[in-house]
Parts: structure tokens; sequence; C-alpha cells
RNA sequence: GCGAAAGUAGCUCAGGGGUAGAGCAUCACCUUGCCAAGGUGGAGGUCGCGGGUUCAAAUCCCGUCUUUCGCUCCA
């Protein structure tokens, strides 16, 4: 447990020392679980970015992208649900320290009551034998009745509650109850606080008449609530899909794990539109597909998992969970979501616009189900960067550190180098930049010893280092320096190009 | 939000009521010249912030902010 600590804190301090992430606003003391991108990490953010667009949109022929806004019109964040289910009443135990959704736990109170009546009907079961009918037992047995009526009368007088976000009242419920907190058994209670994980804000510059505004919480209904102006003008039929990548906003409780877990981050998601019936099957497709596309980044096979969902959400069939294997444990990287006809229904019928798809075969129309593929662009930064990052012991007993990024994510791909400052060799490198540069992201250098120069890239991720020499000025050779395997090879400076292309190639990567 | 630990130079950390420290990094110059840690010189800090105690606070006390870990939450 220390080592991964330290193993995490050690990611964390390189990602500032070398450009990668800052804290947001430091020089105030920083704000909580909010991040910058630096100089070196908004490009190596950028890298990924076009890795995942290039696979899904690129690859694909029924895929297209858009980019949509992140204020939306407040109607749609009632259609989607997640005006109510997304903000909380919650309680804390004073003991115990433990926080509860306050309606979780009147709700398991219920559910003690209704193990009572499954007790009841067991029992009169064993009496009557054969002849015991259960409906009718419910039906007129005194007992069950008080104990059903119960439970609807605290479920509505809950409901009523919350509806009216009367929470003194949900409160006094839990109190009149006698609920006690399951680890400390006392019933001692804080106040119910509303948590709404939506950040509201206005638009409208005089406060009177201004609108109530979210920053949207999730990129995906953008992309529904444009399902049909993407499906005529794209020509698009049915299985197609929608990509889109970028930030998305929640006022999460607690934040944390440096850029894990944001309150302001980014997603690359796509949804996939698909007859009804056939969701299963595609939902299994793409599983496999993403996997398949994690795995092409040669993190190890072994760092990832498949978590399925047994809890669902209100709107899903089926929730599967792929996995990476952070410094600090196993936690979600992307999610695969079957997501039904869930989210075009409620904004067919709260829009009142019709979000079909006319299908020419059957020539009848429907609402396609949906299966999502969902993934944390901060979140797959710091699975890559904390993955990269090793410290190596050499033959002799000295140790590097390298930034083993994947070559085509790599902020920085050749650095150059002269050996020495003078003889002209400065000039030829730089000759060498200005001719790669329109290719790919370089570096030159020309302080301290070459040895030195070498490890500063490795730690920065730099797959590629060329030294110019004396010999280069006789024979346009140069020393090509690999940062994995630390080789050295003479080749013709009309090679570079050449060797670095084919190591970043698209299509090695993904093939 | 609760609990624990921490915050001193860009990074890693030492110091512990009386002049602000080290290693690495950085900058300039010299030297070497294909795998980091050669020489000289320089820059960089009101020791997270605010208040209190004291003749004197980076150091003791209180508060606060931020981070990490655990709990909790997680569409």
């Amino acid at each position: 447990m220390a080592k991964q600590e330290d193993l995490f804190k050690k990611v964390i301090s390189h990602a500032k020392e070398y450009g990668y992430v800052f804290q947001s606003s430091e020089i105030y003391d920083g704000l909580s679980a909010v991040y910058d991108y630096a100089q070196n990490g908004v490009a190596l953010k950028k890298n990924i970015r076009n890795y995942w667009w290039k696979a899904m949109v690129q690859l694909h022929e029924n895929i297209v992208g858009i980019d949509t806004a992140i204020f939306m019109h407040p109607t749609t964040w009632k259609a989607s649900g997640h005006v109510d289910a997304f903000s909380d009443p919650l309680i804390d135990n004073k003991d115990s320290k433990k926080r509860y959704r306050a309606d979780v736990l009147i709700e398991d109170y219920c559910a003690k009551i209704e193990k009572k009546i499954e007790k009841e009907v067991a029992k009169a079961a064993k009496r009557f034998g054969d002849t015991f009918n259960k409906e009718e037992f419910i039906s007129t047995n005194g007992r069950v009745l008080g104990y059903q009526e119960k439970i609807n009368n605290i479920l509505s007088r809950m409901g009523k509650s919350l509806e009216k976000e009367d929470l003194a009242d949900v409160k006094a419920q839990i109190e009149e109850l006698g609920i006690a907190c399951p680890v400390s058994g006392s019933k001692n209670w804080t106040d119910v606080k509303q948590f709404n994980l939506m950040f509201g804000t206005k638009l409208g510059a005089d406060a009177a008449s201004a609108m109530d505004l979210y920053l949207r919480p999730e990129t995906a209904q953008g992309i529904f609530v444009n399902f049909a102006n993407v499906q005529k003008t794209g020509r698009m039929k049915i299985p197609f899909g929608i990509a889109q990548t970028g930030k998305a906003f929640r006022n999460e409780i607690v934040a944390r794990q440096f850029i894990f877990r944001m309150r302001e981050f980014e997603q690359m998601e796509m949804q996939f539109f698909v007859k009804p019936g056939t969701q299963t099957e595609w939902y299994e497709k793409w599983k496999e597909n993403r996997l398949k596309w994690h795995l092409s980044l040669g993190l190890g096979k072994d760092n990832y998992r498949f978590h399925d969902h047994e809890k669902l959400a209100h709107y899903a069939d089926a929730a599967s969970d792929i996995e990476f294997k952070f410094p600090f444990g196993f936690k979600e990287l992307e999610g695969i979501h079957s997501r039904t006809d869930f989210d075009l229904k409620a904004h067919e019928e709260h829009s009142g616009k019709k979000l079909r798809f006319f299908d020419p075969e059957t020539k009848t129309n429907y609402v396609p189900y949906v299966v999502e593929t969902s993934v944390g662009l901060d979140r797959l930064f710091l699975a890559i960067f904390s993955n990269s990052l090793v410290t190596e012991t050499l033959e002799d007993g000295s140790t590097r550190v390298v930034l083993k990024l994947p070559s085509i994510l790599a902020p920085t791909k050749v650095a150059v180098f002269p050996l020495l400052k003078k003889d002209g060799l400065p000039e030829i490198a730089h000759d060498i930049i200005n001719n790669l540069k329109f290719d790919f992201t370089t570096i030159y250098d020309e302080k301290d010893a070459v040895g030195r120069r070498y490890r500063r890239q490795d730690a920065n991720g730099t797959p590629f280092c060329i030294t110019v020499d004396h010999q280069t000025k006789e024979d346009n050779t140069v020393t090509i320096r690999y940062r994995d395997t630390m080789l050295q090879e003479r080749i013709a400076i009309n090679d570079i190009a050449t060797i670095v292309n084919k190591d970043i190639s698209f299509k090695k990567w993904i093939g």
C-alpha cells in the first residue's frame, strides 16, 4: 500500500515537473479537484483524443462526429432524468460518520417490514398446506394488511416530502420510525441535505429575467437531441453511430485522486443506434471492439478487465465497465451501456418531435435502441501516463527514469542534438528540424553532455533522439537513438522521416 | 462531509523560538564529447494563508486553504 502511494505521488510530481499537469490556480492555493494540462500534457491529451477519434469516426463508415454545446435547453435534463435522479438527499450518522441516502434508509426500513409479511405468508402456507391461496391470504389477513398499509404510508409520505423538497420532514420520518445506523446502531443523525450533482448557471444578464441553465453532466444528450438532424443530413442508415468529445461537469461530493475524478472532465463517447432487438448483439460487439482499442496501446493485457453492472441505471438494460489497473487499484476507465430507447423516447415525449427511423424493408418506423461507449479522456490520460512512467535499473546498476508513452501519443516525437555546439553542428541540427517539423513535433537541445540530453528526453517520453556529429558533415549520416532500448544506429538524414513515420503509423498501432 | 497524514526553492526533502538550508533541476561562462550528476558564478523563499502567544515565530497555539490516504458517493 505504501508503495502504491509512493508510486502515485511520483506520477503526480513527474506530471508537474515535466509540464504535463498543473493544479488549477496554483498561485491561489489551487482549487479542489481542478487541474490544468500544461505544455506537454495538452499535446498528449490531444494525441489520445485524436487516436480515439480516428479509430471511431475515420475507420467506421457508419459513424460520424459532432461537437455540441455545453449549454442545452433545460428541458433536456428533465427528459434525461438528470434533474430527478442526479440529486440525492443525504444524511450522516454522527457516531459512525457514515453517509447514507435518506430515501434508501427509509426504503430499507420498508424492506424489513416486507420480510415480516413474507414470514406470515410462509407460516400460513405451512398451516393450510395445499389449500393455501397466497393472493387471498395477503388480501384478507389483518396483520399482513396492517404491514402493507404501514409501508404504503411511509413511502407515500416520503415521496411527497421529497417532491416538495421538505427535507426536514424526511429527517423527522427517519426519527419517528426509529431508524438506526446499520454500522453504529445509533440514531444520532444530521439534517438531511440535498446534493445536486449538476452545476447550475444563468443565461441572461439581469437576474430577474435570467433563465436557469445547467452545465451538461454528460455529453450524450447533445447527441440524442441531434439524432434526427444528423440522421437526415448525413443520410445515415441504421445501424449508425454519432461520436463526440467534450467537457462535462459534475458537482461530485468528493472529487479525488488527481485527475481521476474531477468536477470538470472530458468525455469521448459514441452513441450507436440500432434496431430494437439487436442491442445485445451490438453491446457485445462494442465491448469487444473497445477493449481491442485499449489493448492496441500496448499497456499490457493484464491491466484491463470487464466489470459487469448488476445494478443498472434507470435507462439501461445492460452495462459493463472496462476497468484499468491504476496506481490505486482497478477503476473504471470506460463504460459500455445498452441504453435502450429510454433517451430518444424521453426526448420525443418532452419535445413532441419524432425521433424515429423509417425502415424501408418493413415500411415501419421505430425509435432506435442505443448502445453507448463512453471513455473518460482524463482517466485515459492518467492510465497511460502512470503506466508509462518507469524507473529502470541498468546493467551498471544505475537507474534511469523513462516515460514509455506509446510513440504515437508522445508529445514530442523527435529530439535533435548537435554533439557539440560548435563546428557548424548546431546549424545542421537546425536544418534537420526545419525539415522534420512539418510532419513531426520536434525539439532542439544543445545543453549539457549528450548522454544527459538523452535522459532528459527519456523522462519526457520522446521516442527518438537524433545526434549530429562531425561525420555528418562528410556523409550526411546521424545517430538515431531509441528511447525504449537505448540502442543507437547510424542512419542517413534522409531516412529519419521514414523511420519515425513507420513507428508512429496509425495503421500499425490500430491494426 | 468525517477521520488520519502532510504543506519549507521548479522537484525530493532536512531543520524545529534568535541571520533560510542540501541534493537535483534552472541560467551564464569554461571544460568534456554518444548514455545523466566536471569547474566557476548567478537567479530563485516574508517556510500554504490568516490570527494569537513572545523581546523575538518557519518553529508553539488557534483557525483556514490545498493535497494524499481511508470512509462515503459515482450515469
